[in-house]
RNA sequence: GCGGCGGUGGCGGAACUGGUAUACGCGAUGGAUUCAAAAUCCAUUGCCCGCGAGGGCAUGUGGGUUCGAUUCCCACCCGCCGCACCA
């Protein structure tokens, strides 16, 4: 008898699989493409590559590999490819320390990953293998960027922007949580400088259309782009300020409320504030407090829960509604970055402008009232008894010829008013900002732009990609890119007229890199083209994706704007990158997230080392549902050690001597089975089904592999009764078989092995097992008989007994006898195959 | 505050359409094997009462619907995640 021995197992079959090629798969065009076969696109998010993979990456890994290979024996051509996130700030930061160049510690890195894919035995095709920061890859972001140039939809600008002291470098909204760099934690500050954008709020209603076409993401995500891209409707109308001779538009969502509208607000940063106090009492005071808001960090200035502050400007608006005057503030709790910079203040129907009122001493004036009163009224609403703010729906009052109209109807008389009289038009604002690309910072695909005295702004010829990052001695960010000393590379002459001209020594934003790898794995070798449109409407969408919750926000909503984008400029045929997305849950150590200064960092590799990859990846899907967390304990992923051992030696037992020709193989029919043989082959097919069904229904490893525990566990039950006979070997060693065949997709290697020895075939190419139905039915079924809705008694009847047969059987059986004895039966319940009820009552 | 997800044994979790609550694994206890241990195999394992047969109580809390509720409805408590002065 042979020991379990995982690393003999596994290194023999990692070699089989990458001497064949096993995973490889071929394009349409190429030798050996099967075009009868459906395709499938099985993704995992690309790696970052930092160090050595943690459990984060040895969890995704395996199950998108577990989906790929069920996918393959579902009959599938499934291309299954793997990449490298390899440009960004770690590596940079690292070279500022070490002053080792970060191409080097990159590299090395890829290196470390790439080997320990393989020793997890990770069905990838390794011949569309990329790194983001190679030349022959940016050469492609940098002509992405150009395409998107040259339809406008990258373009340079002026603009506030989140700057981060510490990384020295712009950052986009998106990498600001909390007034903080996502990355380093450093208070963030604003600044204006000129960035390079994408324009990104273009595709805002596509970007919310399209969720109609991504049934099976999970809600959550969807939700949390949606907030992100935060469409409102409303109207905008003009405020002008007669004295200054300046038209204020402003948004609002309730221009129903426009009669309430007592005062008006601008923002500190807004640019006609300073003409609109120059030479006037307020302008010392008003340039003192912008001066202040301006000192404040971003995080202090989002507390919501502040009083708030504001200093009068002295000046007056007219209401387009009603031609009053209303006195002008300047107060921080309004956004320049959001609608207008300015907005109508209405006190009595928004709580924040109630409580500046407040402050202020200004005027309330109620024009909705509350319906409290009438019939039906919500009495909790806020502003129920009359008080105010109250932010509800009601009839209009003190709004002139609106009055008595419900609000919502007077909305749309309003904003149809307002479109006549020129001063207002219904109007849709977005939160969802361009999308800032441009980072001073080295480790980066180079911007491909070139600035000529003469010319201007030039792009840089196709021909003439990659714009090669060149080497520099410091790496030091010092609020301009590393790259402005690379003289050499920084001058060159201007493509158009050949006179002096200087780079562009910004780079982009790393999430440019992965918003459009999906497509290069299609084509990956390919140098006259990012990727060929015939790849691409072979292959795309990704037909499943999968990755962590981290990344629902950024870097999906950019992969989904490039795939639109793309779409539009006629290189690809879909304008949704990812049809269908898993988000896989985050795996604690001691109920705690994983750090190393923590010290509670698990070494996939330590494991894999110990108990082998097979163990360690059905470890991570048998820990609960894939899409929830888990915590990781070492006598879990022991347990699971421990059942691929028992599976192996069941395996070694049944199959007979190693080496030696199996006996054929044959899969046994249900009517020639009875007794153990019967139930452990019945157990089989019950698996099937029960596995298939979990893998089908939202990616349930962990009941699947239960399933086929529970198969095991039966295969060990009847064993002994079995083995002597050739009927009863021969269904053990179907159901071993079988229980290989199910655990291959987690455990590839341990079922390549045993499933060889059993049956002589590539368990691999093997089609994924079908139950049969025959074999899923039996004779007797047990059903549990209650009384009065408490289980009291069990019966065996016959498959097919009568309806009075089996209520006889309950009502007779010993211990619901006895509960029934002085009662009456007053009403019985039959659920065919499962149970009865007997209602009874004391007669 | 708003939105989402969740709360089931000592622990991770299962229970698909309202029908045997606690599958599977971990841990624990006992037994077999062993000179002994490890490993392995077998058995027991929600709590309480009972020698047993059996009975009672249990899916965050309180109500409701139903012959029957972890599952559906109402109100509430707790935990996690996201958003949060967006006009």
């Amino acid at each position: 008898m042979s020991r379990y021995e995982p690393r003999v197992i596994e290194g023999k079959w990692q070699r089989i699989w990458a001497d064949e090629g096993t995973w490889e798969v071929p394009n349409p065009g190429d030798g050996g493409f099967e075009s009868d076969k459906p395709k499938s696109y099985v993704l995992e998010m690309l790696p970052y590559p930092s160090g050595e993979p943690h459990v984060g990456h040895l969890k995704v890994y395996s199950v998108g590999d577990a989906i790929a290979h069920f996918r393959r024996r579902n009959g599938f051509e499934v291309i299954h490819p793997m990449g490298y996130d390899s440009f960004g700030l770690p590596a940079e930061n690292n070279a500022i320390k070490t002053g080792e160049p970060p191409r080097v510690a990159t590299e090395r890195s890829i290196e470390a990953f790439r080997e320990q894919f393989t020793e997890w035995g990770i069905s990838i095709d390794w011949t569309r293998e990329l790194a983001t920061h190679t030349p022959e890859y940016y050469r492609w972001t940098q002509w992405i960027f150009l395409q998107l140039f040259s339809r406008g939809l990258a373009y340079r600008a002026e603009a506030p922007v989140q700057w981060c002291p510490n990384d020295a470098t712009v950052l986009a909204n998106e990498q600001v949580i909390d007034g903080r760099c996502e990355r380093c934690g450093t208070e963030v500050e604003t600044r204006s400088l000129e960035q390079w954008f994408f324009r990104t709020t273009e595709y805002a209603d596509r970007l919310l259309a399209d969720f109609a076409k991504l049934d099976s993401w999970p809600d959550h995500v969807i939700t949390m782009q949606e907030n992100w891209i935060g469409r409102s409707e409303g109207a905008e109308v003009v405020f002008r300020c007669e004295a200054a001779g300046i038209d204020f538009p402003v948004f609002t969502t309730r221009p129903d409320t426009l009669f309430g509208a007592t005062f008006f607000v601008l923002a500190p940063e807004h640019p006609a504030l300073a003409e609109l106090v120059a030479g006037t009492e307020a302008e010392q005071a008003v340039d003192e407090y912008v001066g202040q808001v301006a000192r404040a960090t971003v995080e202090e200035r989002g507390d919501e829960g502040r009083p708030k502050t504001g200093v009068p400007l002295g000046r007056t608006v007219t209401n387009p509604v009603n031609g009053e005057e209303i006195p002008m503030f300047v107060a921080d709790y309004v956004l320049m970055d959001y609608g207008t910079g300015a907005v109508m203040a209405v006190p009595a129907h928004d709580e924040r402008d109630f409580a500046f009122a407040g402050t202020f001493g200004l005027p309330v004036r109620r024009v909705i009232e509350s319906v409290t009163d009438q019939a039906g009224a919500d009495r909790d609403e806020p502003g129920a008894a009359g008080e105010l703010p109250y932010t509800g729906d009601g009839p209009m009052v003190n709004s002139g010829r609106f009055d008595g109209l419900d609000n919502r109807e007077a909305y749309d008389r309003i904003v149809a008013w307002l479109d006549e009289e020129g001063r207002g038009e219904s109007s849709v604002n977005y939160r969802l900002r361009d999308w800032l690309v441009s980072r001073q910072r080295y480790w980066g695909a180079p911007i491909p732009i070139v600035y000529c005295e003469k010319c201007g702004m030039v792009p840089v010829p196709d021909d003439q990609l990659p714009v090669e990052l060149p080497e520099v001695d410091d790496y030091a960010p010092r609020g301009k890119s590393p790259l402005e000393a690379a003289g050499d590379w920084v001058n060159t002459a201007c493509p158009d007229c050949g006179g002096d001209a200087r780079r562009e020594t910004d780079t982009m934003d790393t999430f440019v890199d992965s918003s459009w790898y999906f497509l290069r794995y299609l084509d990956p070798h390919n140098d006259a083209a990012a990727f060929s449109r015939e790849a691409a409407d072979h292959w795309m969408p990704v037909d499943q994706y999968i990755g962590g919750v981290e990344h629902a926000i950024l870097h999906l909503l950019y992969a989904r704007f490039f795939a639109k984008a793309l779409a539009d400029l006629g290189h690809l045929g879909v304008t949704e990158p990812f049809a269908n997305l898993f988000t896989q849950g985050m795996i604690t150590r001691d109920g705690a997230k994983m750090s190393k200064s923590k010290g509670n960092t698990v070494s996939p590799a330590e494991y894999v080392g110990r108990h082998g990859a097979d163990a360690a990846r059905t470890y991570v899907c048998f820990m609960g549902p894939p899409e929830r967390g888990g915590d990781w304990t070492d006598e879990g992923v022991e347990g699971v050690h421990r059942f691929l051992a028992r599976l192996w030696r069941v395996t070694d037992e049944i199959a007979g001597p190693e080496g030696e020709e199996p006996e054929p193989f044959e899969t046994p029919v249900a009517g020639d089975l009875e007794g153990p043989a019967r139930e452990v082959v019945a157990k089989a097919h019950w698996a099937i089904e029960k596995a298939t069904g979990d893998f089908n229904r939202d990616f349930q490893f962990n009941t699947v592999i239960a399933a086929v525990m529970e198969l095991v566990n039966e295969i060990y039950r009847v064993k002994d009764d079995l083995l002597d006979d050739y009927t009863g070997r021969r269904a053990l060693r179907f159901a071993t078989a079988t229980a290989t065949s199910l655990i291959q997709p987690f455990a590839p290697h341990l079922a390549a092995e045993a499933y060889e020895r059993l049956t002589g075939d590539r368990v691999w190419e093997t089609p994924w097992p079908e139950a049969d139905p025959a074999m899923l039915r039996s004779d007797s079924v047990t059903i549990v008989v209650q009384v009065n809705g408490k289980v009291r008694d069990r019966i065996e009847v016959d498959e097919g007994a009568e309806k009075d047969e089996i209520l006889a059987a309950a009502r007779s059986a010993g211990n619901v006898a006895r509960h029934l004895e002085g009662s009456e039966i007053v009403k019985e319940i039959l659920v065919p195959g499962k149970l009865v009820n007997l209602v009874a009552k004391p007669s």
